[in-house]
DNA sequence: TTGTAGGCGTTATCAA
DNA sequence: TTGATAACGCCTACAA
């Protein structure tokens, strides 16, 4: 009863009267076994109680059954929801998750990126593109497949939504509504360009209508609710005051309304407020939030099946472009001139 | 520019002239090579581009640097600010996260303790106690550093913040108002000890009152905002409808707050609800929500530094509880007897 | 269908 | 301070 070895292939091997190779067959590809060989080499495993070992059988295979996903943050319901789905994918495949986080900082995810190739990861997730030339060139010399979510680029298979289309989305139904001064509330566009792209959508939109976004009118922010909050007071104390604003994810725009109904403003009586992303906590507001709902959990499930088929072989450097819709709710309204 | 094979620790040996021990060396224990050696050694690393293989690392030393933590789900504000306290922390002191995740189903929780365990990691970090003997077997026999958070059990090391406490804090504030018929939306109580133990300290608090919970006034729902609508809309449509709900996480109370709006109901003039964890957006909310504070974010990075500890040899299984307490804000007033 | 034997890339134990 | 060399536990041609 002291320390007990740790039981081995090899100890299965004696016990079953095979040879190591039969045992290691055994489990990874018992097709090959006959019908009584593979009886014997499980019940000795039971018995012995064998598990194999994954370090030892990730340096001699060269597979760890392990996927790397580096996210901005793990505190946020989005990446929390992506995360989610793509680990319940993967575990369904027999993969595990590794993840990291860099805190929007890109030295801190080429690191990342560095330190989980090293650590032996067969596939590799990482959230938006546009990253330094240091960190791409360790993505192609590692040669694991690798996908990048949100936003696409040509050397790397892709999940993405058109973040430009749901800024333009937003901005066109305030448009249609008759608002004329929007503003908007986005995270700090360096290193974000999921936020950057919602932007210059809304920007694009708004052009087309012979109307514009000037940078007053726009508040960058920490994608926090505070954020959210702290933009809405920004804009509204502005001498010309908008009378809708975007919010860049649906917790900014959550942020607008209490903001908004703090200062005794109804929403959307006197502000319309149209967020991006559709957090589950949008529908139950009041007023309900009228945003574009963004496929979160499809994102990680399909990336994580993304990673898989290039695992296997299939899929390259396929690009996968998610859609995306508005949802109408309640917190914009036609604009009503004051008076 | 071919195929360049990866470079190794003797290939790095050999452009150095020294032996591979030196190399490995170098890398792990520089203070006890030469000055010039250790000079030569790094620059035919840097030349060669050589990084270390973790496998291989993990295999030869038995340490992957490697962290697995099993929570219920990722998708939960509460897990993922855990984590992410836990990942940065971690992070500091060179180790990588596994998660794993088991949506609340016990079996999938114990397959997912035996997959990591056989992935190999250096510690475990798992939230609740109460598992089938089975998984506390797993564990014990592993040898690895264990350590539960929330709620805690003898055998392992634990972060633990007491819940029953919370309910009762939750419970007594109510009953200081007046209230006394208080109904409790809760999580599904099997597998949720959390949740339970919230529970129970409500009932407590009301039976040193004088006063009780009978199982008609508590709804137990999956954990989301909806759920928290339907719970609130289940009790308040009792022939006898409670005065006052508590939320067995801030979701369900905020959920409440909604719902009873919805409703037409004040709060907290018609309907008082506190809630249990002190989420961000309890804060915004319209009331603002008065809780229970619960230090999730150092929770998480406790736990990191127990494990570490654990590891370094020190800590043994110590039992941390951390101090929660009510933060009375503005959902809860005192019992108005209707006309 | 099964066995043999040579890696996989490091770490760690002895010596020198 | 440095060098041989044996593990570490499994996989996988190749052979039988």
């Amino acid at each position: 009863m002291s320390v007990r070895h740790k039981t081995r292939l090899v100890d299965v091997a004696r016990d079953a009267g095979v040879s190591p190779a039969t045992v290691s067959r055994a489990m990874a590809q018992p097709d090959l076994l006959a019908a009584g060989t593979l009886q014997r080499v499980h019940e000795s495993a039971r018995k012995l109680g064998y598990r194999p070992d994954g370090m030892a059988r990730a340096l001699a295979s060269g597979r760890t059954m392990t996927i790397g996903a580096i996210v901005p943050t793990l505190d946020s319901t989005i990446f929390a929801r992506v995360l989610q789905a793509m680990q319940s994918t993967l575990a369904r495949e027999g993969y595990q998750l590794l993840v990291a986080s860099h805190e929007m900082n890109p030295e801190a995810e080429t690191e990342a990126i560095r330190t989980l190739l090293a650590r032996g990861v067969d596939g590799l997730m990482l959230v938006g593109a546009g990253r330094a030339k240091e960190a791409k060139n360790l993505l192609l010399a590692a040669g694991v497949p690798v996908v990048l979510t949100w936003c696409g680029e040509a050397d790397f298979a892709a999940v993405t939504v058109d973040n430009e289309r749901a800024g333009a989305f937003a901005a066109q139904h305030l448009i249609d509504l008759g608002h004329q001064r929007i503003g908007m509330v986005v995270g700090h566009l360096p290193f974000n360009d999921r936020q950057a792209g919602r932007l210059a959508g809304a920007r694009r939109a708004l052009g087309r209508a012979g109307l514009s976004m000037p940078d007053w009118l726009v508040s960058q922010q920490g994608l926090t609710l505070a954020g959210g909050r702290n933009g809405c007071a920004a804009l509204l104390e502005l001498a010309v005051a908008p009378t809708a604003i975007i919010g860049g994810i649906d917790l900014f725009a959550i942020g607008c309304i209490q903001e908004a109904q703090s200062r005794g403003l109804a929403v959307p009586g006197g502000l319309s407020v149209v967020g991006i992303d559709n957090i589950d906590m949008s529908a139950h507001m009041m007023p309900p939030l009228t945003t574009v709902h963004i496929p979160t959990a499809q994102i990680g499930q399909t990336a994580a099946k993304t990673i898989i088929a290039q695992i296997a072989g299939s899929g390259g450097r396929a690009h996968v472009d998610l859609p995306i819709e508005l949802v109408v709710r309640r917190s914009a309204s036609p604009f009503a001139p004051p008076g």
